[in-house]
DNA sequence: GCTAAGTCAAGAGCAGCGCTCTCTTTTGTT
DNA sequence: AACAAAAGAGAGCGCTGCTCTTGACTTAGC
C-alpha cells in the first residue's frame, strides 16, 4: 500500500499520511461540532471551545475549517445524512407493497431522530442561522432525500393504482400553481396527478409541522402524555390526505 | 387630570412622571428590539446595540430590562399579541356565521404576519433561543391566542351542526390520547367530539407547518412561483380535514 | 427648605467570542 | 541530513453580555 504512490501523476493515490491525519481531524472537528450543537445550541457553537475540546489553540482550527459558517455547513451535511439515512432504512424496512406502511416508517422515523437530536433539526428546520446562508450547492442534495422518498413513496402507491385522489378533494388548482405542480411532475417523472402532488406537499410540511411542534415545546408539557400516539394519529389522518387508504385488501 | 394626584392614599394615583418617561423608555426599547430583531435576527440581539440606538451608554438599559432574556420575553409577548390581534382581526372580519370562511382567514392572517415579521415569527415558532426559557406564566396567555381562536371556530361550527367527521375517518383513539382529549373537551366546554379536536391539533401544527416551510425557505426557491396559491390550496384541505365542508348551504 | 431616600447614567472591567497575523515547531519527503 | 510544507502557538482587534462602583439628579418627608 505504500510502495503505491508510484503511480505518480495518476490520478489517485491513495492518500498521504498528512491527507489521512488532515481527513481524520476535520472528522473530530464535526463530530466535537455535533456535541457542542447537542448541548449549547446552535447559535453557542463555538470554534474556541470545539478547539479547547480538541487540545489545541483557537487559532489552529482554522487549518482545517475556514469559520465558524463553514463548521455549521459541515454540520448541516452531516444532519440531513444522517436523517437521510434513517429514513431510507425505516422505509426500506417496510414491505415493499405496502405503501402506507412505508409512509408511516418514513413518518415516524423523521420524528424519532428529531426527537433524539433536537439541536440538528433545529438547525436543518427551525429559524435561520441569522447571518448565515448555506451554500445550496452543498446543501440541496442532502437537504431534499426526505421529500424525493415521501414522493417516491406516493408515486409508487400511484403506479400500483393503490392511491384515490379524496372524494371530498376535488379543488378546482389555479393556473400558476398547476404549472408549477407540472413542471415538477415532469422533472421528477411521476405518475401522480397534480393534484395529489399539492397533497405530497401538504403532507410534507404538516408532517414537518407536527414534528416541529412537538420538538419546540408548543404543545403544552403537560397537554399530551404520551405524543407518540398523538403523531401517530396525526400520520394516520396525512396518509389519508395523501390518498394512502388504510390497510387496503392485499 | 393634572389635579387628580390629590386622591393621596388612592389605590391608583395616576402616574408620576418618573413612572411614566420610564414606562416610554421600556417601550422605545422593545421598539428598537424589535427593529434589531427584524434587521440581525434573534441570536444577534444585542443590549449594547439597542443602547447605542437609544443614545445611551450600555450599562443604562439594565435600570430598564433586567437581562438580555428579559428583553427576548418583552419581544415574545409583544409579537405574540401582534398574531394574535392581527388573527382575532381577520376572523372577527369574516361573518359571524361562515365559520369556514374565519378558518381561512385565520390561516392567512397568520401567514401574511409571519411573511410580514419573519424574525418575528421565528422567534415564536422556530428553534428556541438556545439557553433561554421564556416565563410560562408570561407566555402562555398571550401564547395560545391563535389555538383557542381556531378551536373556538371549530367549536362554533360544531355546535352549528355544520362539521360533519370525515368518512374516511373514524380512527380509532388511543386510551391515553382519548383520555387527554377528553381533558382538553371538558377544560374548555367544547362541544367537538374528541376525534374532531385530534385533527383541531393536526389543522394547528399544520397551518404552521406550512407557514414554517415558506417563512424558512424550505421550498427551493423557484419551486413555487407564487406561494400564496400553494398555501390556499392547503388551507383548503386542511379545512376538509377538520370537518369544515366546501361552502355549504349555511 | 432641607435632608434622606430613591433613581439613573456613566465608566471601568471581566470573560468570552470570531477572526487575522506572525512566528515557531513538527513532519513527510527527497 | 536538508528542506519545504503543514500545523500549532500566541498576541491582538473589536465585538458581546453582564457586574460593580461612582457620581449626579429627582422625589418625598419633616
Amino acid at each position: 500500500m505504500t510502495e503505491v504512490k508510484e503511480t505518480a501523476a495518476g490520478v489517485d493515490r491513495p492518500l498521504t499520511p498528512r491527507q489521512r491525519a488532515r481527513t481524520q481531524t476535520i472528522a473530530d472537528i464535526v463530530r466535537l461540532g455535533r456535541q457542542h450543537l447537542a448541548t449549547h445550541g446552535a447559535a453557542a457553537l463555538s470554534l474556541r471551545a470545539v478547539a479547547r475540546d480538541l487540545g489545541v489553540v483557537s487559532s489552529a482550527v482554522y487549518r482545517y475549517v475556514e469559520s465558524r459558517d463553514e463548521l455549521l455547513t459541515l454540520l448541516l451535511i452531516d444532519a440531513f445524512g444522517e436523517l437521510g439515512d434513517e429514513v431510507d432504512t425505516a422505509v426500506g424496512q417496510a414491505p415493499e407493497g405496502d405503501h402506507r406502511a412505508r409512509f408511516l416508517a418514513l413518518g415516524r422515523a423523521v420524528r424519532e431522530w428529531a426527537l433524539r437530536e433536537p439541536a440538528s433539526y433545529a438547525l436543518l428546520f427551525g429559524s435561520p442561522v441569522p447571518g448565515y446562508n448555506a451554500p445550496a450547492e452543498r446543501t440541496t442534495g442532502p437537504g431534499t432525500r426526505v421529500i424525493v422518498s415521501l414522493v417516491g413513496i406516493l408515486d409508487a402507491a400511484s403506479r400500483a393504482g393503490q392511491l384515490s385522489v379524496p372524494a371530498d378533494g376535488s379543488h378546482q388548482l389555479p393556473p400558476t400553481l398547476a404549472a408549477d405542480l407540472a413542471a415538477i411532475r415532469s422533472e421528477f417523472g411521476l405518475d401522480l396527478p397534480e393534484e395529489l402532488v399539492a397533497r405530497g406537499v401538504l403532507v410534507w410540511s404538516s408532517l414537518f409541522g407536527a414534528v416541529s411542534f412537538e420538538v419546540f415545546n408548543q404543545y403544552g408539557p403537560d397537554t399530551f402524555r404520551v405524543p407518540a400516539e398523538l403523531f401517530d394519529h396525526h400520520l394516520a389522518v396525512l396518509a389519508g390526505i395523501a390518498g394512502l387508504r388504510a390497510h387496503a385488501s392485499r
